[in-house]
DNA sequence: ACCTGAACACCGTTCAAGT
DNA sequence: ACCTGAACACCGTTCAAGT
């Protein structure tokens, strides 16, 4: 099996490395799930003793932080600058839900932990920022046009992680509102081919992107004295 | 001390109930955050020993059940069928994050662990369900409108429970426009009297509402030729 | 410097023994 | 029926001892 055939000592050469620490938990995690990020799973997985990883690693919180570092790093910026503002939104809130569902188990796990200042987090948050401002967004609502579009790219998150029957009227008498509209929307994810949540993550964002959209539209309308 | 001056054997009179079991259980969340809730942090609590909350829970999975129950118990449906929808939609979503706001360790918990189908949860859908259906929106739709705005109040309910300080660009050089965009809305917060994170959720909840809206003003419009 | 091995202080849960 | 007490199978983390 994995058993560890090495005796006590300093091995010749690393076993470990940092990177690969926390490539595995992700790793784990995708396989077995919540738990798969375990100290000693990680360290059984890599033939290993649970201590040996504390000379990489700082421990748990830490290792967590490197997982989420590898997911967010799929998160799509490129928009910002090239594409209207509300395009380079769409495509990053989009690649941001994508990167956490290619990950499902990581949801539960990463977004309840604050995300300590990463260098790369903060450099992606100044990358959105300057494309908000550049578009000619008020800068006083930047930051909170962002968090507020991140606090639903991250609860559809969460919800795209939950199981499918857990919203489900069940079979027993009552919830007649529920429940039709529970089968009329069933029809309508069959016919349209897609998952529950994913419906109402588009449905969300585009709604969100629709009503910024309004509200953009209304601050240049009232800068510009022309149009009245 | 709380320490167990009870001997072995049934007592008298029982000492615990499941409703006092979860009632502790929030409490202690309240108290001392997310660890609050282990089972015997609520026994030391309950002057018992760990074992005998089995009598009354069938685990810890239960006891977080019975929590979510508690504090969902405040969502506000009153508006429905009273309200116009989006008024009704907008008090929903609000007593929706303010019950989990008002205890913050519990989102954590909460969020993450997919709700199993309670019967007080369900009929909670049933009557949100029922307004919109009324108020004229596509039967199909209602489901994932609900789903959308839930996705949204979820996530803004962990941004509140995240440390203020999680989002900040620090002190070092680099990230001018994250920088700029910081203070800005730090300048805004201050003359408004408002958290982050709760502007940020009036803000988001506004821009769906808005959003929703007018996809409902378009579908009313294509149903009646007469505005054409 | 980087591993093993033993130990520590925790968990949730089960179950016989008591009354 | 409902508690105690002991036990079980887990955790993450520390640290001396090895090479």
């Amino acid at each position: 099996m994995t058993a560890p055939a090495r005796r006590s000592g300093r091995p010749r050469e690393s076993v470990l490395t940092r990177e690969l620490i926390m490539n595995t938990a992700l790793r784990l995690l995708d396989e077995r799930g919540e738990q798969g990020a375990g100290i000693r799973e990680i360290a059984r997985e890599l033939g290993v003793r649970p201590s040996a990883l504390y000379n990489h690693v700082r421990g748990q919180d830490d290792i967590i932080g490197g997982v989420r570092e590898l997911v967010s790093d799929r998160i799509d910026t490129s928009g910002f600058g090239v594409l209207p503002w509300n395009e380079a939104l769409h495509r990053w809130a989009l690649s941001y839900r994508n990167a956490f569902a290619a990950h499902p188990p990581t949801i539960a796990l990463l977004a309840v932990r604050p995300l300590e200042p990463g260098l790369r987090t903060n450099h992606m948050y100044d990358e959105v920022c300057e494309g908000l401002i550049e578009a000619g967004w008020p800068i006083e609502r930047v930051l909170t046009v962002i968090v507020s579009l991140e606090s639903f790219v991250l609860g559809a998150a969460l919800d795209e992680a939950a199981p499918d029957d857990m919203l489900d009227p069940g079979e027993g008498a009552g919830l007649p509102h529920f429940r039709s509209a529970y089968v009329a929307r069933a029809r309508e994810l069959e016919t349209r081919g897609i998952s529950a949540s994913g419906l109402a993550f588009h449905t969300g964002l585009d709604v969100m992107l629709a009503g910024l959209s309004a509200e953009f539209a209304a601050l240049v309308a009232a800068k510009s004295p022309l149009v009245r």
